[in-house]
DNA sequence: CAGGTAGGCGTACTGTGTACACTTACCAAG
DNA sequence: CTTGGTAAGTGTACACAGTACGCCTACCTG
């Protein structure tokens, strides 16, 4: 009998992405969303609880781009390796939403069915009871936090400039390291701390 | 000739993290500050640029009370281990300064110095240029992401109430991983896996 | 064609950060 | 002791946020 609903939550999610990458993290408001999609601020609140639940569908937006099945094929390390990539390629491709992965990732269903593949994989790597639950949270506290070295910093002041000022008296190790790690690059950044982590998990086999 | 001032940062610093350990992140406000050192909102404005400045004063503050200095004695993994702690414990001690310590991180002079001293260690103990950098990075990255595991999840809807609630069916092993953890504690959970980050740095040498 | 259900909107309230102009307290000089 | 200048502190007001409330309106079913 009613009117039909004009949106569903995922164009609205779409939108709020939209809004959010071109507008940065406090560029993303009701009034804009609304805006994006032709609405007055208010009927968003026929679809949407309030504007929390509104960040928490961008997020679930942007970690559904990752994915989260472990590949058949190499060892547990590259498996593992694939699975973190994805979901750091996944929020990588939209900074401005990094600060609210961050805070959603404990409720996020995508996250826990990522985290469930990779106990998947710790399992069959030998991993059994607290050292599986220690290498988890190992391997997602190495995710969390080098997503945001790589891009909380850059949102702002420019993390490597402001590196660039160190004085290489005061910060003699901090300016030579600052240094290697440009000439490194974030990918093999990430890349070369996940294998180190990797290596501490496999000794403890 | 002009009238002396009547405040320093130190004072506003405090008086903010007690207004935020009270009434948590969304609590700390100009106003509210202003009102706990019996001020307007306005007078605020001629000690601090604008509430990023309050925000970075707070960040600054519960970052002091982390000793910065390495032991003397100990392997190098002892030394880091110390380091990684005392931030942990720091931090912890106000949780709801979680979220605002992460966005400051690469401007933090208390880091900075805090990086340069375990770059201090890790060059002790034998590690240089690119190897060091991604050391570093590493060690950061499980820093920042296992403070966020901490607390940022327990703010709301409590993390550990979440993970109860996983129906052991869809997430067989996220669920037992979750009852693991437990059990291992907070602490436990936290030293366990830096020392495998360690190990893994370890093995690079 | 009629009527009810729910979608969408207009208005308005509270609370935020903060610009601007004002008042006031202090200190040095006469 | 007066007096004036400098900067501290305040009051008012604005723009913008989230969002409660109630109205109008478009659609589908009968």
């Amino acid at each position: 009998m009613p009117r039909p609903r004009s949106l569903d939550k995922d164009t609205i999610a779409t939108a709020a992405l939209a809004v959010i990458d071109a507008h940065g993290p406090a560029g993303l408001t009701m009034r804009a969303v609304a805006n994006r999609l032709a609405m007055s601020p208010m009927a968003l609140y026929r679809y949407v609880e309030d504007r929390y639940e509104l960040e928490t569908l961008v997020v679930e937006k942007v970690l559904a781009e990752a994915d989260i099945e472990a590949p058949s094929h190499g060892s547990w390390q590259d498996r593992v390796t694939y699975l973190m990539e994805q979901v750091r390629a996944a929020v990588s491709a939209h900074p401005a939403v990094v600060p609210l992965t961050l805070t959603r990732r404990h409720t996020s269903p995508a996250l826990r069915r990522w985290s469930e593949t990779v106990l998947g994989v710790l399992t069959e790597a030998g991993l059994e009871g607290p050292r599986r639950a220690v290498a988890l949270r190992c391997l997602l506290g190495y995710l969390i936090g080098a997503i945001q070295l790589d891009h909380l910093g850059s949102l702002e002041g420019h993390g490597t400039s402001a590196l660039a000022g160190l004085s290489s008296s005061e910060f003699p190790y901090l300016s030579s390291t600052a240094r290697d790690a440009r000439r490194l690059g974030a990918e093999e950044e990430f890349a070369g701390g996940l294998a180190m982590v990797l290596r501490g998990v496999a000794d403890g086999l």
